[in-house]
DNA sequence: TATGAATGAGAATTCATTCAT
DNA sequence: TATGAATGAATTCTCATTCAT
């Protein structure tokens, strides 16, 4: 019993440290964040992180993971649905859009962590695999849709790259939009990937 | 006269930095781009870069900025031709693709640099619009490609971003890939911009 | 009677926590010895040091008093015997060398507290006393028995303080070399400090 | 010509910081020889300390080499005399003597790199060699006497370190003596070496 | 102009000690 | 009395920047 109280209480301050990591992370970058600075954002001392994480990479790897696992749930939900390919498509656009509106500060962690840049790639190349998860489901998803005839011969998985990146880009330009509406981009989206640029096309 | 043999030396000395900078870049990537190694590799003092930077984000942003110029003008150039949407996209995408096939190192640095992660965002801001020179050019010629009714009434701009960022995963992608050639990952970007996943429509 | 109880319970504490100490100074040296691992040797959390030991020096210092009192303790008795010289000495090296082969981890533990190196000298001054204590007690011997014309009129305290000395060096040596019998050191340290190292004496 | 001095200049640096790094041992110990408290009594900055040396150890090793080597080259001289054994002991601990009463401050770093605790035995494990060659040297030496007959047949490198130290504590203890003269201890160390304790020899 | 030795602020990490429970 | 989570001072090391030459 008691155990399952402390449990829960040194799981609290995981979660306090890694939110904090987390703002501080989305405010001054991967770089910027300091052992110092998420302490004092996290309103506990330089030594008590150490309680809780290994080392810096340790506490960046897992803030960054909580962001990637818990959208990942999401989209596998949404996947999972058997839906028909425009559905899903929208309905993935939705909730990655949501997901982030929700919460831009997250956004500006996945931005930080997404392919990468070249310093970020080495730190953070345990991180890739989550990435390369999510692209790979949507990509599977894809080839299944491709099977039954909903989607032209195109390679999934290269295509749900395109699609998860040009969508993380949106995502991106949204954070200097406040107030816009998801479903106007959620709309062109799905409609641009599925029937493409040229006119005369059912929406 | 000696005014001008002076100018061209410091440019030359310039340019001999950048460089240097873009390749310890690519290697190391931006966090590891030390004063100290790009000084090495240009040849130079560390002191001798302060006399061509202010400091060590200037001389960061402007060998930045040498990447964006230089793949800015090439696209400029495809743009101008004046060709069918089709076309500029195909001769669009496989520039951008030859550019950086021709020099790898270019994409690490780009891919470093590009809309960023947050931490770069703080460095780079006076950078953004370097690279949003970039998507607006594409997102002035998709306008223009909707006037002449080559395209449906999608935001432009949004578009221009949307493609930019896929097309940059894939040039991404293909550095894992060494040998695929260009044209398969240009015909079937176009194909998907111009006419969607659906199947059952020309091309 | 009470008290007396709590006392022996106190006492039985304290020197549970002293081996302890003990063993991981033998294990990692002076240095290494945090309180937290002689904590978890003890089996106690770090808190419960502090009820016992006023601090990290008083504990070390303890600790370190404990093994130069035993050992003491047994040469005293040598000492007390009232033998000749030759006895003496040979029963002396006899009883440093069994003692410390009994347990090598004393003998490290010895090692890092002897005279102590510089740094040593500032932490273990107030410890001095108990190694001064045991070089004095075989000074006092050596005086009596120059008083009794078995020895020549060296200064006493200054031969016990090379005797002794000499005497921990060969007890480090005897570490590297396990199995080989305490007699053989035994008789030629005696020898040597006899009749020194010149030729055509008695044994 | 221009080298020259500037490795001159360097040598000088390293010089400097290597003789207040003694400084610093002699005063607090090894353990509390601090990189800053070196930087300070050398009258540099911190980070000037890692220009001439890689890292702590690398400077701590250094200084403490260039103690061994200076003593290790004053010994070699002495037994490299070929004089008869009493005078080549009495030279030798003269030299010792005298070279540490010159400057009281070796004899600390020497104590403290001595055959050194369990924690300094893991860090000067690099520098066990160069005591061990001391007094592998002496144990030469002394095989050599026995060869000539003029000692007996001890274990000569056994003899050798229980001179050693018993030699060295008797340094340690004319720390606390200032103004003792060193004739005293030379002359009473050799006849005990030579003669024993036991009367009736000529001295 | 060019140099590179020197600087020192700042980063990660450790650990003796305290104190609320 | 016993605990161990929390603390924060201290330590090692890095690196952008300066300045005497």
């Amino acid at each position: 019993m008691s155990e399952t109280k402390e449990a829960l209480v040194e799981q609290y301050r995981r979660d306090t440290i890694q939110c904090a990591a987390q703002r501080v992370i989305a405010r001054r970058g991967l770089a910027g964040a300091s052992m110092a600075a998420i302490a004092e954002e996290a309103g506990v001392a330089k030594g008590t992180l150490y309680l809780y994480f290994k080392d810096r990479d340790d506490l960046l790897d897992q803030a960054a993971s909580r962001i990637f696992d818990e959208l990942l749930e999401r989209l596998k939900g949404v996947l999972a649905g058997g839906r028909p390919l425009r559905d899903s498509l929208r309905e993935l656009v939705r909730t990655k859009l949501a997901f982030f509106d929700e919460n831009q500060e997250f956004l500006r962690v996945y931005m930080a962590l997404r392919l990468g840049g070249a310093e970020e790639a080495r730190r953070h190349r345990r991180h890739r695999p989550r990435y390369a998860r999510y692209v790979e489901m949507l990509g599977d998803y894809l080839a299944a849709a491709a099977r039954r005839g909903e989607m032209k011969a195109f390679d999934p998985e290269r295509v749900a790259l395109f699609f998860a990146e040009g969508t993380s880009a949106i995502l991106q330009r949204r954070l200097e939009e406040i107030g816009r509406s998801p479903e106007e981009d959620v709309e062109w989206i799905v409609d641009l990937l599925l029937n493409g640029l040229c006119p005369g096309r059912r929406s």
